[in-house]
DNA sequence: CTGAAAGCGCTTACAG
DNA sequence: CTGAAAGCGCTTACAG
């Protein structure tokens, strides 16, 4: 009936391999989906006729299939090292086990991310691993999980109460960087980096916060942009105004435009002045001098979440339960003891 | 007939929509679909009942539509800034015409890169833009063009012959290297980095080599892994040997690792050894010293990919067509004037 | 373990 | 411009 129609070559269906196997479509169904209930001669025959034929399953079409197969990544900056890596982890994670990755980035507009979600729920997405745009409004991940969908928040949570969130322990990091510079003598410490608002950020105020006091130190905060030549800038602001002898800054492309920046000044790292990063990023162990950080490790988190998110996939859970990922502190040469007063 | 089964609600369908707006189910697909056939009354009737219920369209249904709206880019390692910046150039220019990604990262195995080319395939993606694994079989992207997919391969070819190629002038870019180093009185020079075999790195070496010769001088190779941590190696071993005085590196991240390698050996980048890098990623510029490095935009690759992949799909071309994108020389303070004999 | 029938939620001619 | 019918290529009960 159907046949010579159309631009190019008839597509080839389950019924083609079925008749060429010799066998009925529900058979050739069970087969594509690895089902135990065949026979392993069938299962033979007709995964012959597979190839034989170059048939190249349709999973558009198996439309009342439970799964998809799909799974959505929502993370604001793709060009972020980062985020990068985190996504390579989750990705390599998900490609194992036979899943694929919608990835987007929202670049940290919740218009962009909404459309985007939208469609990923529009493509039947299994679930969603999101990083929230800072702007996200608070009842994004609500509604969706509303839905029915899964979702597991990663890095930033929107909503302090959802159980079902995959985050690093900022405020023991940011702590941790801390407490090395104070035992290295340091008393004028400025936590540098961090405008945007949401729970990443947040927490790693409150860690410096905390420390801080812990210490009897009066903590001072210098917000800029993420990026290497914001931080490189505000520094230049920052030390015209004051004098520290050390830079806890929000994450290692801070810390890395910070250097540049005390460069520029003529002010040498890891003696006139400590700078301790955030992340661990392949490129802070070559930089010059290296630089001390506090090892975040994107790729583990990125993987602990997809098996996560399979995990609840598989036993039908609608969200993944969730954790916060310790941190440690890598010391290298861009923190030395403060400078004699 | 269907009605209370199943867990969790039922998914509200086209059918729903159309008896809340009191139209049919085909006037629903057309409004879905922003045709121009429907009359702006009864559009914004299907609207509202669109809002008013929640639905969500659902695009796996669509299952005789001509296009899913998804694309799949595979690149050959997600954490690499170069293929992340590219990556997120093109996710850009996808979503802003309402299209998704499916990526997938091959970690330059033929065998991952399989999977995922088949997955791809099986969810329907309306074409693929693909940087193929330095050892992928040289029928691949014939292959899955045979199939009558669109494909786009990107800085790398299998097959010279095919004209649906997008890449980077890299006989050109190193050419402005060396050149740049020889006006410098630099005469040592070397290649470093690049194990894998691909076109890529053929179309480094072999720009490398005619440049030298254009300028009379011998062309030296270190290969090594590219890595931060390999080069760095690498420029260990070299030194044991040799003592150039300028090198030519695959990319930024090789450069960087060879920085490192420089300092640890007691030699100062940009004086005793000059050093020129290829990419200029986000951190090349902020490295110490910053590096002199031959620009070939990640991310406008990436979005000219994009572009170029959208365009034949709506002309229903089978590729899109191809080119070399122009790099140019960016001097930093990594490189100068070659040390007296 | 296998097959015939009904069904999934859309789109596509086609008629009006 | 709108609707009724047929169809897309699978999966899902169900019977045997």
């Amino acid at each position: 009936v159907a046949g010579e129609k159309g631009p190019g070559r008839e597509l080839l269906t389950i019924d083609d391999v079925a008749r060429v196997a010799g066998v009925s479509r529900s058979t050739v169904s069970l087969v594509l989906r690895n089902s135990s209930l065949v026979a392993e001669a069938t299962n033979r025959k007709v995964r012959e006729a597979i190839d034989r034929l170059g048939y190249v399953y349709n999973r558009k079409a198996a439309i009342r299939a439970r799964l998809s197969h799909l799974i959505g990544i929502v993370i604001p900056d793709l060009g972020n090292p980062f985020f990068s890596e985190m996504t390579a982890g989750i990705d390599e994670v998900l490609n194992e086990s036979g899943w694929v990755s919608l990835v987007g980035s929202s670049w940290d507009s919740a218009a962009k991310q909404g459309l985007i979600v939208q469609r990923m729920q529009e493509h039947k997405v299994d679930a969603l691993i999101i990083c929230p745009a800072a702007d996200s409004p608070p009842g994004l991940v609500r509604g969706v999980a509303g839905n029915g969908l899964p979702v597991l928040e990663v890095l930033r949570r929107l909503d302090p109460a959802m159980e079902h969130y995959l985050g690093i322990d900022y405020e023991q990091g940011v702590g941790l960087a801390v407490d090395h510079l104070a035992g290295l003598g340091h008393t004028a410490i400025v936590f540098l980096g961090g405008e945007l608002q949401h729970s990443a950020a947040a927490e790693r105020r409150s860690g410096f916060e905390c420390a801080m006091l812990r210490h009897r130190l009066t903590p001072h905060y210098k917000p800029c942009p993420l990026t290497r030549a914001g931080a490189a800038l505000a520094v230049g602001e920052l030390f015209a105004a004051a004098r520290p002898t050390a830079l806890v800054c929000f994450n290692d492309v801070v810390a890395m435009g910070a250097m540049a920046g005390l460069d520029r000044l003529g002010l040498k790292v890891g003696r006139d002045v400590s700078v301790v990063g955030f992340d661990n990023v392949a490129e802070s162990a070559f930089v010059r001098p290296p630089l001390s950080t506090i090892d975040s490790s994107a790729r583990q988190l990125g993987m602990e979440a997809a098996r996560r998110m399979l995990d609840s996939i598989g036993k039908n859970a609608p969200e993944p339960a969730g954790a916060k990922m310790p941190t440690r502190l890598i010391v290298r040469q861009s923190t030395g003891p403060a400078p004699a007063g």
